[in-house]
DNA sequence: TATTTGTGACAGTCAATACTGACATATGAT
DNA sequence: ATCATATGTCAGTATTGACTGTCACAAATA
């Protein structure tokens, strides 16, 4: 009915990839499996992609969830701040969990994917500045002790970003803690400790 | 003088493994480019070790630094959160530098070194089970609120691995923040978060 | 000096893998 | 029905990479 067919078997051979190559690295999942996994056949693979080191870039490009932070907490920000660290540490979850499998490449390989390094760390480092920019202002507003909004925005930040990566890594998490209540408490020492 | 050379060779095969294992993973490195970094023929690798696989579980278990946590610690504890908390953390990051490297690999390789990610985890949650005992000792003494001490210490630790995450992967850290300020911050946000 | 031990050089095997070309086949659009 | 487009099959190339065997050489040891 429609003419994606194209589009579509790009997209099956990408997905494949991007699942395959989350687990065992770009160097250890061959064009073959790829193809197998997708359902189709390997040369089917490079009339689309051309070479195997191709079909990581676009995959990449095409499902690197990229949204514009800034635009996600327009007016969401209530300015209390047990609130707002709740809704930031959650939609960063959110986010890092969107680009799961990408993040996962990412970490294996720095050497096949040049510039993918900042493409991964561009989402953290949005969220990083809103968080000191709003430190600042609640700093102002008398709702934060005053002290240094970076260097709080960044422990906070590294607090989640450990927890996700340690999620990522244990397939089986035994650490019996849910990622929920994390969060909360996360919220919890941290409201306590810049309430002035 | 001594009959060492066999060892001398192979610590250099081992160290030379790692070393670019580190960088490329585990199947991103050919045994001709280790020997080549160690100065030494490939048959030699082989002679030594019989297969790459072997070559790099050796290396793992002769180069991983896994001393017992408890004893780190004894009769250092002086019951002063600020200070302990500093002891700790510092301690912590110490250790992981120690083992950067391996820890680099287990990173890229969950498939190549089934029992990898044990082994690596074993000093997160040594620590882990020495802070919450701690903080539960805390508590009991009043120095400490009452709450969780198995999701506080599982906080703290998020924190800092997250840091030595972030810093392990950007080798050019543009965070433009020292680790000796972050460790002090993530103290004082605790101290303040968890003194009654 | 004679012997053992560790290493190098070289040639080679065998399997995997990225990638290609030629031809046939299916599917949707006109 | 025809035609263009997308895919499959099959056979093949070239390279790489893990791993082996053989012989020669150097050094420590006895």
């Amino acid at each position: 009915m429609n003419g994606n067919r194209k589009q579509d078997t790009s997209d099956k051979i990408m997905i494949a990839a991007i699942e395959l190559m989350a687990e065992r690295g770009y160097n250890g999942v061959s064009t073959q499996e790829i193809a197998d996994a997708a359902g189709l056949s390997e040369k089917t693979l490079f009339r689309h992609f051309g070479s195997k080191q191709n079909l990581l870039e676009t995959a990449f490009d095409r499902f690197h969830y990229a949204e514009e932070m800034r635009s996600l907490f327009e007016g969401k920000l209530v300015f209390d701040l047990s609130q707002d660290l709740l809704l930031i540490s959650r939609k960063y979850h959110e986010i890092m969990n969107h680009n799961r499998k990408l993040i996962q490449i990412g970490m294996k390989e720095q050497v096949n994917l040049p510039g993918l390094h900042e493409k991964m760390q561009k989402h953290p480092q949005q969220l990083m500045k809103i968080l000191s920019d709003y430190l600042r202002v609640m700093s102002e507003k008398g709702k934060v002790i005053a002290a240094n909004p970076e260097l709080q925005a960044v422990s906070f930040m590294m607090m989640h970003f450990g927890a996700y990566m340690n999620d990522i890594q244990s397939s089986a998490d035994f650490s019996s803690i849910s990622l929920d209540d994390f969060i909360k408490e996360s919220v919890t020492i941290f409201t306590r400790a810049l309430t002035p």
